[in-house]
DNA sequence: CGTTATATTAACCAAGTAGTTAAACCATAT
DNA sequence: ATATGGTTTAACTACTTGGTTAATATAACG
């Protein structure tokens, strides 16, 4: 029984996870979760009270698999090259694998910044102390071209992302297939990297 | 008569973008589009058929007024590291007044690739032929670093569009408050097209 | 003026949607 | 077996939402 609710539950919070980030908040339906979990209406609102409840824990869950993975990264001792290396190498995999949480979290934070920002304080944030000292330490020691912690991140997290959200227009305006467009990807992993070094380094 | 119809016509459409951009489609309510253009809801329908229909034309009409202007430029005789520097600045003026437009764009695109296909080909289509020539020769000339017009394109893009769908993480985690946002903003003006042009010179 | 076409509204309708209820279904312990 | 707990369902309700209708107001025109 314990087994088996767990089950349930996890099963539920998958579909709802899949239509949440497919349709959005507004556009996802109950009953359309309800039918991909396989159960009744009733049994949703059984285990989690409301759509907004449901909402959520969907959006916790979404921003504390994808925020974590980003900022943790600048968090670490590597070498300020190699993680940047790290942070585009990291990023581009787990996307590849979650096409629609991008557009999802970007959505929802914008849509409820309040409600984000709970969301956010409510995770261990990673600070980014380290990642700003380490980039001004490299800037006073002339290792790298003066460049703020604030543009530098900007910048990474932009090449690093976007290209997933502009995904159809690139597609349109590059002409590229599917499968073209994803080799494309593959090869930003390490692109993207070079590109900011080069742009920073003295 | 002429006037006035054309009149309401058009506080129909601006009301009407203003609720699609800021709750998206999904989100979006024909009784608050009527009620923000201060007219009956029947009037809505009388002048525009459906939800749909009217969806239809405020995409058409917010793909035409971003898309033309990112990609337009592309399109001229600048050089290569003029372009740069043009595109970087129009953009973030245009965005700094519409804010809601990115995040609504990026949305329907990616909701609903097909429709948006169709209204980008019934745009002039501006072609990224003479830009990519132009990237091509740079590199052949060895006057830039190699890299291919499709990942120079994504990068530009992605720094110039994506930090204002990522504001409200950005403040957060950068401890920003708007106003400093938005200088940051006015800063990226230059900043990203310097970043650029150190990346790809040789 | 009076007729006609257009603009506008209040009231209504049907479909869809989140959420509830009361009954049935199990598994398990007594 | 049977009483008891959590689990699951069919049927229902209250309300929202896009869309319609029929009647009214407003201008245009002969």
């Amino acid at each position: 029984m314990e087994d088996s609710k767990l089950s349930t539950e996890e099963i539920i919070l998958e579909a709802a996870q899949a239509v949440f980030l497919e349709k959005g908040l507004a556009g996802a339906r109950m009953q359309e979760i309800a039918d991909r979990a396989g159960i009744n209406k009733a049994l949703l609102h059984y285990y989690f009270r409301s759509k907004e409840k449901l909402s959520e824990l969907i959006i916790n869950r979404a921003v504390s698999t994808l925020l974590p993975r980003l900022l943790g990264v600048l968090d670490t001792e590597l070498d300020l090259f190699e993680k940047i290396r790290l942070l585009a190498g990291e990023y581009v995999t787990f996307v590849s694998r979650n096409s629609f949480m991008p557009l999802f979290i970007v959505n929802e934070v914008n849509r409820n910044p309040q409600f984000f920002l709970k969301a956010a304080i409510q995770q261990e944030k990673p600070h980014l102390d380290k990642f700003r000292r380490q980039v001004e330490e490299a800037v006073t020691q002339g290792r790298i071209r003066p460049v703020s912690h604030a543009q530098l991140l900007m910048n990474m997290m932009s090449m690093v992302i976007f290209p997933f959200l502009g995904k159809p227009i690139f597609q349109v305006a590059l002409g590229l297939s599917d499968g073209q467009f994803q080799l494309e990807m593959e090869r930003r992993r390490t692109e993207v990297a070079e590109f900011v070094i080069r742009a920073i380094q003295v």
